[in-house]
Order: C-alpha cells, then structure tokens, then sequence
DNA sequence: CGAGTACTTGACGGGCGTCAAATGATGTGG
DNA sequence: CCACATCATTTGACGCCCGTCAAGTACTCG
C-alpha cells in the first residue's frame, strides 16, 4: 500500500485551529512552531495587560484559557470575551492605541509572539489565517451582544456552550461531543451577566433536561445538532419583521 | 488684524469626526470631499446589506444613522452598535469574508465610498483615520457587552446617551449639552436589550431625577461630567478584586 | 378626518438577584 | 496523613426589576 501523507497528530491545537482557517504552507507552520522557543507562560489571574496600558506585541495564545474583561468602577466584572488556544491577542486596528479592556488567564497559559505577517503587508497564507482569525472575533463579539441583550439564562449558557465546543472543534480540543472546559459558574456568571447562583439553578436545570453533562470540568452536549438549531439566526433580509 | 486660518465651517460632519481622529492633509480632505459625488441616499429601515451576504466596498456614513443588527429565528431583534455620519461601514479584517450582521438606517442615510487608503497599506493620516475609526468601534462594541451584561436598565440608558454624546460632539453635531436623537423607544430598547415600554419608564425616570430633558427627538443631558464620573471604569489592574 | 405610528400609563407575574447557609472539593502545613 | 482554611457548588427563602398584556393618549400624514 502506499504511504498516505498526514497532517502530522504532534501539531499543536493552536496551529490545528489556524490552518483550519487558511491552509497554511509548510512554511508558515514552521515560522509558528519556531516562534513556539519563544514561548511564555502565565498564571492564572495574573493580568497579562491592563486597561489603559499600551497593547504589547501581537502574540498566540499557545494553551490554556484567557478572557478580556471589563470592570466597573464598583467591581462588577463582565467577560468581553474567551481566548482559546489558537487566538490572537493584542493584534488590533491601530498599534499605537492603548487597551480599552484587560486580558486575563482563566487557568495557567501559554503565549508566544505571532509571527510577523499582519494582515494586509503581504497575502501569505499565514496573514489571511490572522485576518479570519480577527474577523471570527468580531462575529463571536457580535453574537455576544445579541446573546446577553436578547436570550434567557437558559438560551444564553446553551449558546455559549455551542460556541465554545465549535471553537475548541477548530482546534482539535474536542473529543466527540464532549471537551474540558475550566470555568467555574462564577466566571460562567461573568460571561453570561448572570449570578453564580443563577448559573448554578440553570446548568441544573440543562441537566434535568438531558441537553448535557457537566461534572469535573469537563461538559457533554447530548445534542449538539437540535442545540444548534434553536440558535440559528433569521436570513430573510426583508427589513424588520 | 491680521486673517487667521480657521477649519471651513463648511466641513460636513463626517469629515470633522474623521479629522478628529487623526488630523487630515488637504489631499485627505480633498479624496473625501471628491468622493462625495459618488454619494448614495437609502431609505429608513431598507436594508443596506443583510446577514449572510458578502460584504461591499468600504462605505463612510455622511449622513444619518444606521445600525448593525442581529435577528434571532424567533424575531427577536438586537441591534449590535450604532452607525454614526464619519463611520465606516463594511471595512473588515478580511475582504471576502461575510456578514454575520446587517446594517440598517434608522433615519435615511447617505453613504458613500472610502477612498482607498485602507490601513496598513500605507501610512497616510487618512488609513490612520480609517485605522483608529475601527479601533474606536470595537472599543464601543466591548463597552456595550458591559453595558447589557452588567448595567440595570437606568445606567444603559444613560450610558448609551453618554456614548453617543460623546460621538455626536467629535462630529460636530452637539449644542451644548444637547443633541438631536432620531431613535424611537423602541429603538433604543433594541439596543439596550430592553423593552419599549421599560425603555419609557426608564426615561421618566431619568427626566424626574433631571438627569435629562428628552422631547421631539432632541436630546438634553444635564450633567454630563458627574454622569460620566459614576461610569468611569476602574484602571488598578491588579487582578480580581 | 381617519389610520398609522410613537408615546404613556396601569396591573400583574415571572425571571433573576440577593442573602444566607450547608455541603463538597482542593490544597496546605505541621 | 490528618486538621484546617479556602474555594466551588448547591439549595432555600424572599423580593425586586423588568417583561407582558392591555388600554388610552398624542402626533403625523394622506
């Protein structure tokens, strides 16, 4: 029989998760796995940069889980957003422009510098992989808005558990319906604009209803096409209802 | 006396908001003034592009307001952020990719096309406008995921009202503490993810505490500096609290 | 002047926050 | 290896903010 080229099952859910963006040539997977030396890691908690700070160097989130938060001047805290493996951070619109929010590790992370082919200097495939990445971004930031104005506790934490299975999916993290996902219900809370409790009562409820599993961190969607289903969005483009 | 050089009055808002970003050199002004001829009006509520479509060449708003909207399958309707005259609309990380959103006028609009200086390419004051133009929105799309996951009905209001302030001022479209606001309650409910009719007593509210004066679509804050003192975020960066 | 749209107000109910406490998990030091 | 502190999860009681339903009032426009 003749041998079969393979993606090689050694590469890293980070590139997993880019070149599933845009192919990305041997080239650019090793100017990735280069940068890998590079490589720094973070504890958890430990602010990586402020608000109001200058944006650092553009970098990959390597493994582990991070968000960009937003705090009030109370401490009501609000999660912007998840950085999962395969993410960029600090790559924005302007260099030059100092941060609005702050990026936080939810566990232990791992980071190095993205590689130097920012959208638009030159079309290499590498670059096109960062722009979507971007542009991925900006959709789930969007949905973000739509979810918490919009949806129920119920229809919220079912929505984002969708999303992050897709995310960690691209990045090879899943293992059929099922992944690892290390928030507690308080930071779960503080995605959704919920309480903790009321994170609490609705996973119990989602359970109760067979939609999943969740138990030591690690979640079972029982039906992942019906879920998704629920959530799809209208494509009519009539103008309103 | 001798004359002094003052900006021509003539300057329409959208020029002003994108001068204030980055100050423009007369051939910026000259491109952007040359290529209103190429200006296009669009009917309130007609949508400009939908959900699924692929985007079109980058657009400025001249004139009126637009929005990015999301409609869940059920009708429910969230408006994603708001599209102000200086705006660009359909400028994205990644030319080919499609809209996760649509945009829509609220009032009737005219847009016409950006000029080619897309940001990166070159560094010309104008791609430096466009670059901090997108950086700013995506700093108003993070302040809005606080706003609906973290704020009573009471603060989005005034904050939304703050933020566009704020907007309106760097375009010259301010008097004082006021401004013309051409968004029905229902409207304003979509995008603070509220309903029309707790929009209203939101807004009797505000004006009983004399926070605001609002009648036939023009706008009156009070107190803007202690309004903007109480949503001031917090900037320790010292991690969790 | 009638129809449509936006604003306003009331009554009622439910989803979610708040407060509190119990139980279980995790980790740390003696 | 166990005592103990800390953190995460769970559950209950209670109340308020905001949604829902409904009706009535302005305002605009053909």
């Amino acid at each position: 029989m003749p041998m079969i080229r393979m993606q090689p099952v050694s590469r890293s859910p980070a590139i997993t998760r880019l070149a599933s963006l845009s192919p990305l040539r041997d080239e650019d997977v090793a100017a990735l796995e280069n940068a890998e030396c590079k490589a720094r890691k973070f504890q958890a908690r430990r602010e990586i940069f402020s608000e109001g700070e200058p944006i650092p160097e553009p970098r990959i989130l390597l493994s582990g889980w991070a968000c960009r938060t937003h705090t009030l001047s109370d401490g009501r805290r609000q999660i912007i957003s998840l950085i999962l493996p395969g993410d960029l951070i600090g790559m924005s619109w302007h260099r030059s422009a100092r941060a609005t929010y702050s990026v936080t590790p939810l566990t232990e992370v791992v980071l190095y510098p993205a590689p130097p082919a920012y959208p638009g200097t030159n079309q290499g495939s590498l670059a096109e992989a960062f722009a979507l990445s971007k542009a991925q971004e900006d959709t789930y930031l969007m949905r973000h808005v739509t979810r918490l104005g919009r949806m129920s506790a119920y229809e919220r934490l079912a929505d984002l558990l969708l999303e992050i299975f897709g995310r960690l999916a691209s990045a090879g993290l899943t293992h059929g319906n099922s992944f690892q996902m290390p928030l507690t219900q308080e930071t779960l809370a503080d995605m959704l604009g919920l309480t903790n409790v009321h994170v609490n009562r609705t996973i119990q409820t989602l359970r109760h209803n067979g939609v999943l599993t969740l138990e030591s961190r690690r979640v079972d969607l029982h039906d992942i096409t019906a879920l998704a289903g629920v959530f799809n969005a209208r494509r009519t483009g009539v103008g309103t209802p």
